[in-house]
DNA sequence: CCAGACGTTGTT
DNA sequence: GTCTGG
DNA sequence: CCAGACGTTGTT
DNA sequence: GTCTGG
């Protein structure tokens, strides 16, 4: 699945990388090295605003609050949807055909699990191009009438390579099907659906320190490849 | 009709 | 909001 | 995803 | 064990 990614990227290769045409995020962007859920993001939406149509960046919080939600805690249980079967589960299904983004990252975690211990691994593109990954998203209207805009990250079966990991991986998005999938206005959620896939990009994978686990820590030693862990119990004779 | 659910993952 | 289950 | 909390009352 | 928060 995927409960932490990245974005090292400054706001000047974000925008050069994925021809970013409109910047309407909130606030400055700072590289980022441990991005969890519940907090704030950047994606990619479609915008068919003038001068014409073209991809803008906004922040929504990490973590699907349907709008129908009595509860924004549920937040923290749709961080990911299931690819094949957004279209019929209610909390994503009206979302597929008419609010779909791409989530701006450049590399995401995966904790192996071997009995008790979990190991975290980097994920990224080796010449360190932006992985944006499909997403939905949604408005809720708290009791005080502000609104909270959200989003969750559609997942697939993991690739061979990344298999030894994990059986599940985010929906990377190729560049050239970034625009079906953000045009909602254009694009049928049937041809939309058929880019929920394992992505076929170059992917280089290395573990990592345990630093990860703890959201406190977001600087770059987060990604800097750790030894494989010898003799954690009691084998050093 | 109303009430209640609405999600993913891993582990066993 | 919308669907399923009772 | 992992880390951390997990509770109420009354008094200050 | 299970849920919430980041």
């Amino acid at each position: 699945m995927c409960g932490r990614f990245t974005l090292t990227q400054d706001r000047k290769s974000i925008v050069e990388d994925l021809e970013v045409a409109e910047w309407s995020a909130a606030g400055e962007h700072r590289p980022r090295f441990n991005v969890a859920p519940t907090q704030s993001a950047l994606v990619l939406t479609w915008s068919d605003e003038a001068p014409g149509s073209h991809r803008a960046v906004r922040d929504m919080r990490w973590g699907l609050v349907p709008g129908w939600a009595k509860d924004p805690a549920i937040a923290s249980k749709l961080i990911n949807a299931r690819g094949e079967s957004i279209a019929e589960k209610p909390s994503f299904r009206n979302l597929v055909g008419r609010r779909r983004c791409a989530v701006i990252t450049d590399g995401f975690f995966e904790w192996k699990k071997d009995g008790k211990a979990s190991v975290p691994h980097y994920i990224h593109d080796p010449a360190g191009k932006a992985l944006p990954m499909a997403g939905l998203w949604d408005v809720w209207k708290a009791p005080d009438d502000t609104y909270l805009t959200t989003f969750t990250i559609v997942t697939t079966e993991a690739r061979s390579d990344i298999t030894f990991l994990h059986d599940r991986m985010p929906v990377i998005l190729a560049r050239d099907d970034l625009d079906t999938w953000l045009d909602v206005a254009h694009v049928p959620k049937e041809k939309a659906l058929a880019l929920v896939k394992a992505y076929a990009g170059p992917l280089e994978t290395f573990p990592v320190s345990k630093l990860v686990n703890s959201v406190r820590y977001d600087s770059a030693e987060i990604i800097r490849r750790a030894d494989p862990e010898v003799g954690t119990q009691g084998s050093l004779f």
